[in-house]
DNA sequence: ATAGATTATGGGTAGTTGTGGGTAATTTTA
DNA sequence: TAAAATTACCCACAACTACCCATAATCTAT
């Protein structure tokens, strides 16, 4: 049973193979809506992980950067920020996509891949990196999150 | 597979060869309609790179650049300085484009290029003078980059 | 529980891509 | 007009990528 169309939850262990490839997992690609062709866009995280978009989704972020115009310093280097380690990839007979070296280093990604579920898009970590940040925002974010309790119930 | 007809996105280090050419990353080249007839304009970018359009794309611009009248000073000199570094040119067999010597010496181009998807149109760099670009405006902007992101990113 | 299907992982091969350089045609300069 | 320089076009090779197949592990259904 699937929950909803291009949403993704859950946690998954998968390994990234000498040629630089993770298996996208089954439960993700089968709630991918068919105008995706199969493919994703791939670039960097806020965090030090990779952001995995469906390409639909992404192509609303395009459309949003294409009404900036250039004419402006920090438009430009807004666009460039954004677009600059982003690629569109599309996974194989097996399931698997290949990460760019360019974002395998920025994540620091080893043979080990942790895949996590984030609703409209999919990260990918190195579960060293995760569990520090994880750390860290325990420590700093508690008072935050009542501000958040405001926004959204859980 | 294709993200969408002449978008581009992600980032390449190709090298500038004695005679002054530069790959067309092969993922630009397959977006680039067929209207283009395998030809892009170059051009001086507002930073200190080389814009890259493809033709159909640049024909636009002509068009909304012939809206402005020339009865304004800033308009003129704003369409002198648009269009008067501007050249077409077609890539070869290996995918290369000349870029030429005023363009070269305008970006500071030496043997690496940076090439750079930027949406709806290619910068080409040289990555040092990127580096310091990008340093500069982080220290200036990064409240209204803050405001961007929280606008368009997901 | 067992057979069949699906899924995760590894690896081989053919075709594509990036890079260097050569040669003939064209343009520029003396 | 002839020499020099530049440009356009072609070929060659190394590196990489896309595509395919094989196998082991896991899940599903009877």
């Amino acid at each position: 049973m699937t929950i909803n169309q291009n949403t993704f939850t859950g946690e998954f262990s998968y390994s990234l193979d000498i040629k630089g490839r993770v298996n996208i997992p089954a439960k993700f690609r089968n709630v991918l809506t068919s105008d995706n062709e199969e493919s994703f866009v791939i670039t960097r995280g806020m965090d030090p992980c990779v952001w995995v978009y469906p390409v639909t989704v992404w192509q609303s972020i395009e459309s949003e950067l294409r009404k900036l115009s250039s004419l402006s310093r920090i438009n430009r280097s807004f666009v460039r920020g954004t677009v600059r380690y982003a690629s569109s990839v599309q996974y194989d007979k097996q399931g698997r996509i290949a990460i760019t070296p360019n974002l395998i280093e920025y994540a620091q990604l080893g043979k080990e891949a942790l895949i996590i579920g984030m609703v409209n898009k999919i990260e990918i970590w190195n579960p060293k990196s995760l569990d520090s940040v994880d750390q860290e925002s325990h420590k700093i974010d508690s008072s935050e999150f009542d501000e958040l309790a405001n926004q959204i119930i859980l």
